[in-house]
RNA sequence: GUUUCCGUAGCUCAGCUGGUAGAGCAAUACACUUUUAAUGUAUGGGUCUCGGGUUCGAAUCCCGACGGGAACACCA
């Protein structure tokens, strides 16, 4: 946020000052009245027909080529660009050109807001333009805006430097079009879930973001203060228990899009704030979650892409259900050879060494099995798979497998070697949670600062009696990203977190 | 948090083993009434991220800070 400004800031400013003198308002007030967009004049305009003959038209200065008496700009609206000619004569019929001759020649900068009235044509070289009637300044610019050019598909000059893109958002959205695209596509993509859920007789419910006790997974929280309850809260690390607790007043498919914080590390899959599609339906259980999860899954595909199959890098991704679904044992079977499914403790720490996994005393059993399976397993499921069946000690808020003891009915669903989704039969005794809630407390006096809370509210809400119930979380931005094929969760969040920029 | 690469004009970059900076686009001025990365002529624009050090001399070498990218660790 520099106070130098540069010689090009300079001379703009120098033009408010010139608008100024002729009368013209730089930052008019009054609305401009659009009555179309780029792409309608570019999809409807008839040459025979000569339709669209009088169009009000506004948008960003993209490019100037003045040539004389005559200029041509092109101009950015949401949907596109379009071209404007723009002649002395038909801009300024009458004895005074100033407007030509001073405001557009010379005063108009690229980044600059206009309006413009005209009518559609198509110029000789074959390129439908506005003949601009009536040209109004709706926005001074003054700062200039990165010039990228373009030639046979190939970019000139793109704005490419990520901590610009990132930090100046609005630019990087100006001028590097696939960077809306992208944005567009998130949308959309939030759109089908949310239709998806809506069509299936689920209601949309916001739980709270300032929590006492945060619960609902295993993370770091974010922790801030109340004046005037002088209490400490907790920026939400998930909304899980909140829903659970609207299964319990009688909301029986309930969803949140819920914007969660944690307080560990940031990398290019891992933003401070990030959101999860969490929902709860009562009477389902972990088999039916994987199905309807498929099916939207699926179903956000073909809404986007027209089709299941999805290029992301050098990989295609097959989203056509059913998705493969393959037990955590039985993975790490086929991709180390050994059937740990009925060792303990010790068998599996040996099967560590002879992997090469690292381990410490304070791992479990369960912790032994993620380990194995996060370092020899996960990344090779690139086509969607749910892996199921978890160990009971990484699953505290999960219902105990209906047949195979030390187990959880939960599935993870893996996509392109990392998890997307994380869903369980839910842990509805009330007194099988006070038991997981009080190894959390455990694991917590031993330090582990990711350990759940025990939230007491919780356990009455169960007591009450809460329904057999399914449910699950979703990676919104991980999704976005497999759907839009970027490398880096930065790419699909408007504004990623980044270090404040020094002030001066 | 660790390792590693990077930071030069508004943007994208060049600047070899040290001799106080260049290009294209953008900007300014002039010409040009159908351009397409318009063209032609001329001009201006930089505390080379910041702070130290070595040196007669540092954008360049060394140390530190700040910011960013990538990989690893933790996690979603």
């Amino acid at each position: 946020m520099s106070s130098h400004l540069s010689e090009q800031e300079l001379i703009r400013r120098d033009k408010l000052k010139q608008l100024e003198e002729l009368g013209i308002e730089a930052y008019p007030a009054p609305m401009f009245g659009v009555n179309c967009n780029s792409q309608q004049i570019l999809s409807e305009y008839d040459d025979v027909a000569k339709n669209l003959q009088d169009v009000n038209i506004a948008g960003r200065v993209m490019s100037l080529t003045p040539k004389g008496k005559i200029t041509f700009a092109k101009i950015q609206d949401e949907k596109g660009k379009i071209q404007l000619f723009m002649s002395i004569d038909n801009i300024c019929p009458g004895e005074d050109k100033t407007l030509y001759e001073k405001v557009i020649k010379h005063i108009l900068d690229i980044g600059d807001i206009v309006g413009v009235k005209g009518e559609v044509f198509i110029t000789k070289t074959g390129e439908t333009s506005i003949r601009v009637k009536h040209f109004q300044l709706l926005a001074k610019a003054l700062r200039p805006l990165p010039v990228v050019k373009e030639k046979d598909g190939e970019t000139f000059d793109a704005f490419t430097d990520p901590e610009q893109r990132f930090r100046q958002r609005y630019v990087d959205l100006v001028v590097n079009p696939q960077v809306r695209e992208t944005f567009i596509k998130r949308t959309a993509m939030i759109k089908t879930i949310r239709d998806y859920l809506n069509d299936h007789g689920a209601m949309e419910v916001d739980t709270p973001v300032l929590q006492n006790i945060p619960g609902g997974a295993a993370a770091k929280p974010f922790i801030t203060h109340h004046n005037a309850l002088d209490v400490p809260f907790y920026l939400r690390i998930a909304n899980e228990l909140y829903l659970k607790r609207l299964i319990v007043g009688g909301f029986d498919f309930v969803y949140e899009f819920s914007r969660n914080f944690r307080n560990e590390g940031m990398d290019r899959t891992h933003n401070p704030e990030f959101t999860v599609l969490e929902f709860y339906v009562a009477y389902k259980d972990y088999f039916w979650m994987m199905d309807f999860t498929e099916k939207m899954v699926e179903q956000i595909a073909i809404a986007l892409h027209g089709t299941t199959d999805v290029i992301l890098g050098d990989k295609t991704i097959n989203f056509k259900a059913p998705f493969k679904r393959v037990s955590i044992y039985d993975a790490i079977l086929e991709y180390t050879g050994f059937d740990i499914s009925a060792m303990d403790e010790e068998q599996l720490l040996d099967v560590c060494k002879k992997l090469h996994i690292e381990t410490d005393k304070t791992m479990g059993k369960g912790k032994l099995v993620d380990e194995i399976f996060g370092a020899k397993c996960e990344g090779n499921f690139i086509q969607p798979t749910f892996i199921i069946d978890y160990p009971v000690e990484l699953s505290p808020l999960t219902k105990k497998h209906r047949s195979k003891p030390g187990l959880v009915e939960r599935f993870e669903l893996m996509v392109n070697g990392k998890e997307i989704a994380n869903a369980y039969t839910e842990l509805n005794d009330p007194l099988d949670q006070r038991a997981r809630f009080e190894e959390q407390a455990k694991l917590q006096e031993r330090g582990d600062e990711e350990a759940m809370f025990i939230d007491h509210d919780f356990l009455r809400a169960l007591e009450y009696g809460m329904p057999p119930t399914s449910g699950i979380g979703i990676g919104i931005d991980r999704l976005a990203m497999l759907m839009t094929n970027q490398a880096s969760i930065q790419e699909v969040l408007f504004f990623p977190q980044m270090r404040p920029e020094a002030q001066d």
